[in-house]
DNA sequence: TTCGGTGCAAACTCTTTGCACGACG
DNA sequence: CGTCGTGCAAAGAGTTTGCACCGAA
């Protein structure tokens, strides 16, 4: 996480952007936290030992975003999660709809299949986003998986 | 699409819902219709010829999606799409950054590889999304394949 | 006749923006 | 010191909802 806030630290030169005590503190949690954030969570957060706005949240985690640290990904569509990237491999996504928990996973098979099936379509393929909803086992147990 | 629209009568019929022009309308058009359709777009579509709202839109679209004849979908994070899915297998979609078109594709390994990884994580997965974002053919030409 | 559905406008949620002040470089 | 970034509040975009009237059953 100290590499990926280099990491932000370089973006920021590069664009001769300023490094500023909000930015540095919303780059630091997000960098350091590995769960799924929205920009809500980030401000009720951080507001309380740092003087922050929600529009700066907003606006750090675009930077964020455009730098390629940190993800913006959707889920049931209520509002924008971002989850930073560095690190990891890409990954997608399991979402469970009783509990709303994400669960990571990475399929080499897959990546391979998605890749060959764009380039069968003429498509020059960016980035991919998989998601499968259904229910985690922890919450099947708990009704007795009867669903 | 007859046949598609017979099951929203029955939907109605068996929920207790009242079948009136406006949902009929509706269903008629994006149960006719193979693109992805915003709510915006339908509503501007038959308002010239039919006497509606947004609102009514907004409302037959929720219970086609309920009724599971249309699926709603998101891909760039700033509007739900609507397809209808009935005579259709389940598809995937490939999404174009520049011109926003949207491809569809199938692939039975893909289906059987997201299964099987669900599965192993105790997952009981209900549906899935994948999204390819890219650059499709069409607009590669356009700009001299350079990206 | 009776609810449920409709149009309208207002409300809501999440995100973005304009502006004047403040601080990074 | 000149910008760029900030907080604030207001504006936006898409979607949802409350309400009084209307029309399907």
């Amino acid at each position: 996480m100290e590499k990926e806030l280099n990491m932000f630290l370089k973006y920021l030169k590069q664009n001769k952007l300023k490094v500023t005590p909000q930015r540095m503190k919303i780059a630091e949690f997000v960098l350091n936290d590995h769960g799924h954030l929205a920009a809500e969570e980030i401000y009720e957060t951080l507001r309380s030992t740092t003087n922050i706005s929600l529009a700066s949240v907003y606006r750090t985690l675009e930077l964020l975003s455009r730098s390629r640290l940190v993800d913006k990904t959707l889920f049931t569509g209520d509002k924008i999660s971002y989850e930073h990237t560095v690190g990891h491999r890409h990954h997608d996504h399991l979402y469970c709809l009783k509990c709303h928990e994400v669960f990571e996973f990475h399929s080499d098979k897959l990546e391979d299949i998605q890749n060959r099936i764009a380039h069968t379509r003429g498509f020059k393929s960016e980035f991919h986003s998989l998601k499968i909803y259904g229910v985690c086992g922890e919450c099947r147990k708990k009704s007795g998986k009867t669903q």
